[in-house]
DNA sequence: TCCTGCCCTTGATATGGCTCAATCCACGGC
DNA sequence: GCCGTGGATTGAGCCATATCAAGGGCAGGA
């Protein structure tokens, strides 16, 4: 495995849908922007389609996902999309925007478990009981177009393509989850943190944005979460890189410095 | 959620089908009968049905799917049904005995992710990318049915329970590994044990086993490598429960003495 | 502009689990 | 029966990360 929690998603070659953005700019300007609530929403328009569910999708085909994906949902900072509990009934893309999902135990420890953006999808945990499970939460002002779980399943059945791109996102999501395992099960937290900025570089890059310059979107104390750390250490450890000239740190916005570095403190060359 | 990594596996009423099985004979006898490899494979006179993927089919869609699952392959003790990078071609439902699987980083780590028993399926990270990404091995003699991945979208496309049955298995993969990130995030060596000790009897218990006596399948190593603690970790924990009246311990066998004491100290009571 | 609250940073200290190392035990082979 | 081997147990000491605590900086509202 190149990354332990890599996500698979194809990079855009050439023409890139995103790229009109200006990469220092992943703040909060677009989904600003986009709170307009466009009255029609189509897959087959989306600059999304080449990471979402349509992926692979012939144009018959996206004209009947179309059909399916009819609206779109606003979701501010701080709301939450669905909680544990709640009856499952769709899944969400993010259209705009960034989540993060986290888990509750009995004893109200959380966990975060992941964070979404633009193209990823949300809910799957909710097909198994049609319960959610998990809390997911806008850290910036989204959008999400809802996907009815019913309608997704009809219309797998009809056409192959998108039965089969749906469940390959489904496995993936099994496949990030062992990564994410792997990393909170054998790592330290200097492996933890540089691998968690690479995972995030990562994806933004499949998005259009630089891979070098980020502007973090959650806190802290859920960055902690999802490595398994305390905030503190986060801190820290975001320190220690500044230090060691791996990265600039000023507050939430980061730069990658020594991408090698960070990359060999991944595989362990540094032990 | 009542457990970290619950399964929830439908708890069989009244007349189990595992119920001739002697409770304090989870060990290798039955296995060892079945080394016959019977010729012909059928979900529907599986003793397994409700627990694997029948669920809920139809005594006329259960007979299609027989046509489906037609071969039956034995893994002996150590060996792997699949690896790491193999080509992905089909799912596997464990008949008999107990596998572990298990991701291994660049640098040679490994964490197991999960351990499977009867009526479970291995194989669902492989969809992904039409490559396995983690190694699966019988940690006994077992058995697997081998489920072609294209036969089964195929089918699930002509009949929804097994599409909707499918789908539910996926996003209990995931919920379970949400709960295993909950366990290696944020708890303590004792509440990792316990959680891992009450997930495995309760599947067990739904396979008509004991719920209070079991023999482990695995060692200390992989007991830790799946709670990211060390062998000793282990170890000693479970000389602790001993200790404290918890558990029975000799070496892989176990029998829980004190069942409300194990499920205090998972919900955090015991801080 | 200042205030307020939230988040982040940094220091000092505590500790749970890791490491290293020495047996011990059970089982299978001879 | 005896021995070899792999797994399990137990001890001593240490280290990475948690915990507790005290500021510092930035953004948003009055």
């Amino acid at each position: 495995m190149t990354a332990p929690h890599r996500q698979h998603l194809p990079l855009i070659p050439g023409n890139n849908p995103l790229s009109d953005h200006n990469p220092s700019m992943n703040t909060m300007t677009e989904s600003a922007r986009l709170r307009l609530e466009p009255l029609k929403v189509a897959c087959s328009s989306c600059n999304l389609r080449e990471l979402c569910l349509p992926v692979g999708l012939t144009r018959e085909n996206l004209d009947r996902l179309d059909t399916l994906v009819a609206t779109r949902r606003s979701v501010g900072r701080g709301e939450t999309l669905f909680r544990a509990g709640d009856a499952f009934a769709a899944l969400y893309a993010v259209r705009t925007g960034f989540f993060k999902t986290c888990v509750t135990s009995e004893d109200g420890r959380d966990q975060v478990t992941g964070f979404q953006m633009a193209g990823e999808l949300l809910g799957l945990d909710g097909i198994s009981t049609d319960t959610h499970t998990c809390d997911a939460v806008a850290l910036e002002d989204s959008q999400v177009c809802t996907i009815p779980y019913d309608d997704l399943e009809n219309l797998s059945r009809e056409f192959s393509e998108l039965q089969h791109q749906f469940h390959k996102i489904m496995s993936r999501e099994i496949v990030r989850d062992h990564g994410v395992m792997l990393l909170l099960g054998s790592m330290r937290a200097e492996e933890r943190l540089a691998a968690f900025l690479l995972n995030l570089t990562q994806r933004l890059r499949a998005r259009g944005f630089s891979s070098t310059a980020l502007v973090l979107r959650m806190t802290r104390e859920e960055i902690g979460s999802y490595l398994g750390l305390k905030l503190e250490t986060v801190s820290r450890t975001f320190s220690k890189f500044q230090d060691d000239q791996i990265l600039e740190v000023k507050q939430r916005q980061i730069r990658i410095v020594d991408q090698e570095k960070l990359e060999s403190l991944v595989s362990g060359a540094a032990c």
